[in-house]
Formats: structure tokens, sequence, C-alpha cells
DNA sequence: GAATTTCTTCAGGTTTTTTTGACGTTTCCC
DNA sequence: GGGAAACGTCAAAAAAACCTGAAGAAATTC
């Protein structure tokens, strides 16, 4: 699951696209300001940088000379219509790509795929114990055995998979994995889900390796599976 | 793998331009002025020139002459913003199409396959099963026979056969297939398009193994046929 | 300009996924 | 041990995703 910075201020474009690209599997992180988004990306690894031009505190080009004296992390800037000056500036910078507003969610979510595939960052194998996901076919087997997951079981599978060995909270994966829409779920439904997946990836269900409870803070996928189950 | 040669004096730019093809799986050569534009030609065979209009011992203009009195060289010209007299030129003189800076990357791209694809200098026949597409002829036969599909199916098809094993969601076809001037269409008509290909080209429509259905996520096209659907 | 093909949409059906609520089990603390 | 919270299990209801056939628009062809 590819992770996204998206540095914009305005707070209805952020949740509409949030949800967008959450909903087409990526994991996003935000920030509303040059400081905020600088700090972010030092303090994470983040796939892509969707940059919009125009801050409060500044303009984007800062953000993005500072992230590419420093990085190769892909940029893509937002502008304001027809805004050609701030077009060229921006691939000036090196920026990857740019898209006008308004735009089609679905057509910057086809520039994001376009460009990460361009920088290579799209991460194709994860593994872990004999379980295997291929995130280009969507392919998850055990063992070479091909297991058949649900769109939420795949998605709630590759983030436990970026995201190895931290402990996450219930309340993190529902935000992650169903709050695309900003809806609530019962929370019951993310112990069924778990459920599921151990079901359908665990060798014995009963007995998680890899999906394993830390009660009363949330669940974990192993790093490393250690031999034993309890401590 | 298609060589690109790219000739351009502004060194920015072309190093930028480099990585972004090279990225997309082009071969990329350049030359930053006439005589080694024309050298290099002489010396390699290339694809595809990418010639910028404006060069510092003289335009691109000549380069473009004397590349189309020798080869059937395809040429895309780039241009400076609004400057018509260099499009018309540019045209005139057999080249296959211009781009004005400042450009989208993915259009350039998109330019650029495009070119390919229409001068035959790109992959001529795709396979998969005992399906063949001949890209040049666009005509596509099962078993030897014909399949006559309409534009936009042919138009899916391709885009399959070249994302193969790659799972693509529902808004990258929209997207790719019928968003390219803006309007947008039914989801259905996604829906209604898959199972007119089928028909046309599945062995067994009602249990595709070319094109398959990946819930929840969107289509993918079977690198190879595995033996079976379900386990 | 009528006929034909292609494209898009609609309405309805089927299947699978997602969510929920009721109830069981484990763990922990008093 | 009793009780409360956290987590697990199950099955059924609700919703979503996908498929299908047909029919109205739009474009092409003759």
């Amino acid at each position: 699951m590819e992770k996204i910075l998206l540095v914009e201020d305005d707070k209805d474009i952020v949740e509409n696209l949030s949800a967008v690209l959450k909903g087409e599997g990526f994991s996003v992180c935000t920030a509303s300001g040059q400081k905020d988004a600088l700090k972010a990306v030092e303090q994470e690894a983040f796939d892509l940088l969707l940059l919009d031009v125009s801050l409060r505190d500044g303009n984007g080009f800062a953000v993005c000379s500072a992230v590419k004296g420093s990085s190769d992390l892909p940029v893509i800037f937002l502008t304001a219509s027809g805004d050609e000056y701030s077009v060229v500036t921006g691939l000036d910078l090196g920026a990857e790509d740019y898209i006008s507003k308004p735009f089609r969610p679905r057509e910057l979510v086809s520039r994001i795929r376009s460009v990460l595939r361009r920088c290579g960052k799209t991460q194709a194998v994860l593994e872990i114990e004999d379980l295997r996901v291929d995130t280009v076919r969507a392919l998850v087997t055990k063992g070479g055995q091909e297991c058949f997951l649900s769109a939420l079981e795949y998605r709630l599978l590759l983030f436990f998979l970026n995201h190895k060995g931290m402990v996450l909270s219930r309340n993190q994966l529902l935000e992650e994995i169903w709050d695309a829409a900003g809806e609530f779920v019962n929370d019951n439904t993310l112990t069924v889900y778990i459920k599921r997946l151990r079901e359908k990836i665990e060798t014995d269900p009963q007995n998680p390796r890899i999906i394993r409870t830390v009660r009363g803070l949330g669940y974990t996928l192993a790093d490393e599976v250690r031999k034993s189950g309890r401590m």
C-alpha cells in the first residue's frame, strides 16, 4: 500500500480527496501547511507527495525544493486552473507532474498511479512467513495456494503488512480501512474481519501467528514469527 | 524497448525528461545540437525523435528535414508555448505531432505512445491463450477466427493487454478508455463492455479466463492462464 | 435520409460482501 | 468466585458489486 502525503489547506478538498484515495487503496496522511508538511516528510517515509501550490503560510514550491533536495520523493502539484507560471516553476523544481483544479478525482488517481509506476515506488511483493502478497495482481498466496480475499480483507491485510511489527489500535484500523467515507461502523465489524482474515491466512486460525491480538491495545502483525505463542 | 532520441539543449529539461522516459520503459539517448543529432541518427536506429524547435545552433526544423529526407523516423516537436508558427512549420515538414512547453510528462508519454503505435514502431502482435491481436492491422483473432470488435472494445482489450497481470480498477479503466475527453459515463457502461468483450474473446464467456473479475478491486487480464477458478 | 452499427443507459436479477446483533469465551481486577 | 471489559463466534439482514437483456441515442454507412 503506497503512502501519500497530501498537503493542502482547503478542508473540503482534503476530506474529499482523502476519501477517494483511501478508497483506491492508498494510505493517506495530510498536512495543511509548509511546516507540517516538512515535519511529516522527515518523520515518515512516503511514496508520493501531493502538494497544493498555494498554501496559507507560503507556497508549495518551498516544500518541493526542500523535499527534492534531500530525497527522491515524487511530487505532484495541485495548481489553480490556468496558472501557467506555477506549472513551469513546479516542473522546473523537479516535480513529476501537476494537475489543475478543478480536476476529476479519477484523473488524479490515474496520474498518481502513473507517477508511482514511473518512479518504481510500487512495492510489488510483500511476504511474511509462507504468505505472499502480490500487490500488482492483488494475489494472495499461502504456501503456493491462492487465498481468495474480499476487497476489505485484502485492504486490511495490506495495511498490516505495511505496518509490520507495529501494534495497531482498533480505532486506527477502523479509521484507515473503514473511514473512507466518514461514516462510523460498528466496532465489532473489525473483530469479524480479523477472524475472517485469520481463517484464510493463518495456518492455525485458533492460534494465530501472523495477526496477533494485543489485548487492550489492538492487533499486530508479527515482524518476524517467534517460536511460541505465549510470553 | 523503443529507442528515443531526445534533442534539446536545456540541460534541466533533458535530465527531467530523460528520467521520465526511462521510467516509462523507453531507451533514451540525448543530443544537444543539430550536428550531434544528425550524427546520432546516422549511427543508431531510433524509433522516435523528440526534437526541440529552438536549438542553440539553429532550429530543429533543419534536423527534421534532414531526417525525414532519408528515413521514416517519426518526429515529435517540443515548441515554446503559443508558438503557432513553429507548429505549422513542424507539421508541414512531416512531423507526426508536437507538444508545447510546459507540458505534463504524462501527456508527452501518451503522445509518444500514440505516435509509436500509429507508425507501427511498437510491438506488433500481442497474444494470450489462443487470442492474437495484431496492433498494426487492428486485427483480433481467436483460434484463427477473426473477432469483430468495435472501436471501444478494441481499445479496452488493448489496454488490458498492455497491462497484463495488473488489476485495473473500474475508475482507472473509465478514465483511460472513456474519460479522455472530460465527459462522464455511466459506471455500468464499463460493465456492459466487459461483458461484450468477453462474449467475443472468451472461450466460455460465463466462465471468463482471460478477463477476470476481481470483486471490489476491478478486472485483470491473466498473464498466464491458471488451471481453475475457485478452490 | 434510411438502415445499420455502435454506444450508452435503464431496470431488474444474481451473487458476494459487508455489517450487525446476540451470545460465548477469555482475561483481569475486586 | 463475581463481575466487567475485551475479544471471538455465528448466522442472518442489509448493502454493494456485478451481470444481463433490452431499448433509446448517437454515430456511420450506404
